[in-house]
DNA sequence: TCACTATACATCGATTTTCGAGGTATTCGG
DNA sequence: CCGAATACCTCGAAAATCGATGTATAGTGA
């Protein structure tokens, strides 16, 4: 909703201490959020292509002895730049949406008598 | 990006205080996000339709003398019901994503000093 | 007066995102 | 052998976003 090319920060976050392939970029965005998100490969891997032709991934083909070759993702520098940018702009909107949305629950009385009622 | 029906929850978040018309709704979250979340029209008019499709928020057409009438907006119990949930689905969401980026910028190597390096 | 901006409602169509379903190929457990 | 997991990928429908356009009125400034 409304925050634009959000998987791509959250992709290239999982680069960020790392190169890995595309399936495993999957997992780990699911495992460590706790399986909060989701991403089929159907979002996964166009996303991947679009970042490496905006230059802000680098791949190379790992061979597999038997199996066919993994495709592994690095981030380049001017991908560590994009990601603390969009970073920067993900909470700007994140701490908007929260203070609109009010934190979890308080019903209108509730959350007034929460702030000191005024 | 992946929240789903996202701006619905501000629109019944908007709301939460006491009835308003469309235009002032988008105004509203306009302002009190300090121009970080700036819905068109377009977007705001086909998702209030919607809200009223499925009982969340009640209309009525408030006549302006000389000018066209206004359509007023108020949230129904429905609506505060799936306001609460959505909230807590925002938060839930918005954590995972924020654990995900880290802490506005930060280097790699700033960030696992800053954790005692462990 | 004329133009422009703001208010206030709304739709349309192009673009972009999301997501389920399919397709190929290999390995491993039962 | 079958199904699940790994690993890559595309397609197409559905949904969301966004700019343009249309109607109508009121107010501001040139």
């Amino acid at each position: 909703m409304v925050f634009r090319n959000g998987l791509e920060a959250l992709l290239l976050a999982a680069l960020r201490e790392g190169p890995l392939h595309g399936y495993a970029i999957a997992q780990r965005l699911r495992r460590e959020s706790g399986e909060v998100l989701r991403f089929g490969e159907s979002q996964i891997y166009p996303a991947l292509h679009a970042l490496e032709r905006q230059g802000l991934v680098s791949t190379s083909w790992e061979p597999q002895d038997g199996r066919p070759p993994r495709r592994v993702y690095a981030i380049t520098p001017q991908g560590s730049a994009r990601l603390e940018q969009q970073t920067r702009e993900w909470h700007r909107f994140s701490r908007a949406v929260s203070s609109l949305l009010g934190s979890s629950e308080t019903s209108d009385r509730t959350r007034k008598e929460a702030l000191g009622h005024a």
